[in-house]
DNA sequence: AAAATATTTAATCAAATGATTAAATATTTT
DNA sequence: AAAATATTTAATCATTTGATTAAATATTTT
């Protein structure tokens, strides 16, 4: 019990910083974050977050790598699932990405725009970029579009997905209150992929 | 040509603080820059930075209020011109937004962000919300499509239109180079008009 | 040209902020 | 329980940074 105890409290600790920090940053951006705000987020004393973490940057860091993993990470498993056909992973992508989305609104504004204050030393270290361009999804697409580069696609994907994310401080509101917000993009769940077909078969 | 000399002198050396905070507020957001960096920038003593603009904070209002206008000046005279059918509107719309995005392409992620950190000062003043609302391209778009919201549309245009600018420093290595990146934005100005139609007549 | 006004600079201030230190407290091991 | 180790804190440091001041220089007006 005293070992467990101890472990228990060290990654507790530990683990509270690391999810205000997240909190804190993810709300203010880098620059704008204090590491006395992270503290008191905490519930702990400014010199703990050094003891554990050394620096603002350090945790920075760790912070970043996890909320690059959970903004990429839904893609992942998807993208090159071979038992899947282009439809179904059309579906799947949306409706994760929109369930996703709707627990961590701020996620994308933050890691686009800490990637653009600092491209690169965070730029270089994604994987997505290449794990997207070799991606079965991506030979689906093209496949079934030859005459169109399939990024096009994928951009309207993301775009139609994650747009109004990004935006929601400004689409707030025209779109009216947060129960209102909610059910649209339920309600894209369903649409987006109607769309994404309709593009891949005409015009 | 002694009061022209001065006054152009004048009209210079502000203009140039504010290009020059333009410029890098723009990169760095509100947080990360520095007014020494914005000084340098427009090769000017840090002193002469509070002499014409008094603080740091006056100055990025004055910055700000200029990018939201560009970012939404672009829409507003399209909207409510009961001249053009809704095809129109959408053409015209995406060729504006992409010429000027592609002269701007970090515009978004700037005024998104800086939005993020204080929603309260900067979403308030935004005539946008408004604007987009009541306009006769909204009113068209529903007498088109009586059974979708829409708003969808509306996030569909705008997240095919600025997402991939958004998204740049991300979709920048699976796109290829920065002129094969500008041929892409090209082809989108022919083709989300086309896709736009096709979720408007079908699905 | 002299006086008045506007512009620019170097030096400096004060507050904010990331980080450290040394001591106190709690926990674990022996 | 005592010793050793880990955790936590209050106080403090050093740097960064937004802002000011007083003096110097340039420009405009008289």
């Amino acid at each position: 019990m005293a070992k467990v105890k101890k472990a228990e409290l060290d990654l507790s600790t530990e683990e509270k910083i690391k999810e205000a920090a997240s909190i804190v940053f993810t709300k203010k951006g880098y620059g704008n974050a204090r590491t006395r705000d992270i503290a008191e987020e905490a519930g702990i004393n400014l010199a703990l977050l050094n003891y554990y973490f050394r620096s603002k940057e350090k945790l920075f860091q760790i912070v970043m790598a996890d909320r690059i993993d959970k903004l990429f990470g839904v893609l992942a498993p998807i993208l090159n699932d071979a038992s899947t056909t282009l439809e179904g992973k059309l579906e799947k992508i949306t409706e994760n990405y929109i369930d996703m989305l709707l627990e961590h609104p701020d996620l994308p504004i933050f890691v686009l725009s800490e990637i653009r204050n600092n491209p690169d030393q965070l730029s270089n270290r994604l994987q997505a970029p290449k794990l997207l361009k070799e991606s079965v999804f991506v030979k689906q697409i093209a496949e079934r579009r030859s005459d169109i580069n399939p990024f096009h696609f994928l951009m309207n994907l993301l775009g139609m997905n994650l747009f109004p994310f990004v935006a929601k401080p400004v689409l707030q509101p025209i779109l009216g209150n947060e129960e209102q917000y909610r059910q649209l993009m339920e309600q894209r769940k369903k649409l987006i992929p109607v769309w994404m077909k309709l593009m891949l078969d005409h015009g």
